[in-house]
DNA sequence: CGTTACACCTGAGGGC
DNA sequence: TGCCCTCAGGTGTAAC
C-alpha cells in the first residue's frame, strides 16, 4: 500500500516518537517470513538500543542505531506505524470491530496484526509496526554489514533524472509502466504514482520502455516528483488501508486524476479513464491524453 | 540478461 | 446470512 509519499509521511510522522528514545522491551508476534530477522534475535539485540536518525531511500525506512546497527523496515502492502494510544476511528474500525465505548476504541492498541511494539525507558507511548497480510518486513542488519534488498536499490525517486529512466529505457521492451515500478531503476514509484505521473507527463503506460524519448523520460520523471512531493505535502493517499500515524487520513486521493478512476471523466479532456493489467496490476490512463 | 507467472497473506466488497 | 469470487499503495523467486 504505502509507496515513497506514505513512506516519507510515516517518517515524518514517527521521528518524534523514536528518535533518541531508549528502547526497554521489545515484543513481537510468532516467526513469520515478516521477520527476516528472528523475532528472539530482535528481542535481544534491540533492547537498551537508542535510535540516532530515521531515514527513508526509496520504500525503506532504516533506523540507524547507537550501536552502528540499523533496523531495516518496509511497510509492504498494509504495513503501518503507530504510537500507542494514537486516536484514529478508521485505524480502530480496521483493528476490531467491537462494541465497547468509542474513546475506548479511539486509542489505538496492539492486536494480532501488531507484530512489532517497542517499549521505551522513558515510559512513553510504544511504538508499534501493524500490518495485516505480512508483507512488510523488518531486518535488523549488524554494523556495516549490507544487505541485497537494499544494495539493489536505484535511486531515490525525488533524486532521479530522466537519463537514469531513458538508460534504462532503451533496451527493454516491457511496458514503461512496469519499468517505472523497478525498483532497481527508480526507488519509490508504486502503483499509484506511477499512474499519476504517466497521465501528467502524457505517456501511455503501455507504450514499450524502449519507444520512450529522452524527453517523455524527463517529463515522466519530473511529473513522478511532482506528484509525490504534493502528496506528501497533503499527507499521502488514503484508499483502502493507508492511515498516517498521525491517525489522519493523508489527503491526496482527492488529487489523484486517474488511479482507481475507471470509467470516470479525464479531469483534461473529459474522455472515460481505461483501465488495464500490465504485469498482474491494474494500469489507469486516458487514451486521449496519453500517446 | 529480460520477461512472465506466481507465490506470499488477510480482509473487504460484490453477486447470488 | 453465507459462500465464492475478485481485488488491493509490494516484492522475491523460479522458469522460460
Amino acid at each position: 500500500m504505502p509507496e515513497l509519499p506514505e513512506v516519507e509521511v510515516t517518517r515524518r510522522e514517527i521521528l518524534p516518537v523514536l528518535v533518541g528514545r531508549r528502547i526497554a522491551r521489545v515484543h513481537t508476534t510468532r516467526p513469520s517470513y515478516f521477520f527476516l530477522t528472528p523475532p528472539r534475535t530482535l528481542i535481544k539485540r534491540l533492547a537498551g538500543r537508542t535510535a540516532r536518525e530515521l531515514v527513508r531511500h526509496g520504500k525503506y525506512l532504516q533506523v540507524l542505531l547507537d550501536n552502528g546497527n540499523t533496523l531495516v523496515l518496509h511497510l509492504g502492502m498494509t504495513g503501518q506505524l503507530f504510537a500507542a494510544g494514537t486516536k484514529s476511528p478508521r485505524l480502530l474500525s480496521a483493528n476490531q470491530r467491537g462494541t465497547l465505548d468509542p474513546d475506548a476504541l479511539a486509542a489505538f492498541k496492539p492486536d494480532k496484526h501488531t507484530h512489532l511494539r517497542l517499549e521505551f525507558a522513558d515510559g512513553g507511548p510504544d511504538l508499534m509496526f501493524r500490518d495485516t497480510r505480512k508483507f512488510g518486513k523488518v531486518l535488523l542488519l549488524a554494523r556495516g554489514k549490507k544487505d541485497a534488498r537494499l544494495e539493489k536499490l536505484g535511486v531515490d525517486a525525488l533524486n532521479a533524472t530522466g537519463e537514469e529512466l531513458f538508460e534504462a529505457a532503451r533496451s527493454r521492451r516491457i511496458p514503461i509502466k512496469s519499468l517505472l515500478l523497478n525498483q532497481e531503476v527508480i526507488a519509490g514509484i508504486g502503483n499509484i504514482y506511477a499512474d499519476e505521473g504517466l497521465f501528467l507527463a502524457q505517456v501511455r503506460p503501455t507504450r514499450a520502455a524502449s519507444r520512450v524519448s529522452l524527453e517523455q523520460c524527463r517529463a515522466i520523471v519530473d511529473a513522478c516528483r511532482r506528484v509525490m512531493l504534493r502528496s506528501i505535502e497533503t499527507g499521502g493517499s488514503s484508499i483502502s488501508d493507508y492511515v498516517r500515524p498521525s491517525g489522519q487520513d493523508g489527503g491526496y486521493q482527492d488529487e489523484r486524476k486517474v488511479y482507481a478512476r475507471e470509467g470516470g471523466p479525464c479531469p483534461v479532456c473529459g474522455a472515460r479513464i481505461k483501465r488495464v493489467v500490465l504485469g498482474a496490476r491494474s494500469a489507469h490512463y486516458c487514451s486521449r491524453c496519453q500517446k
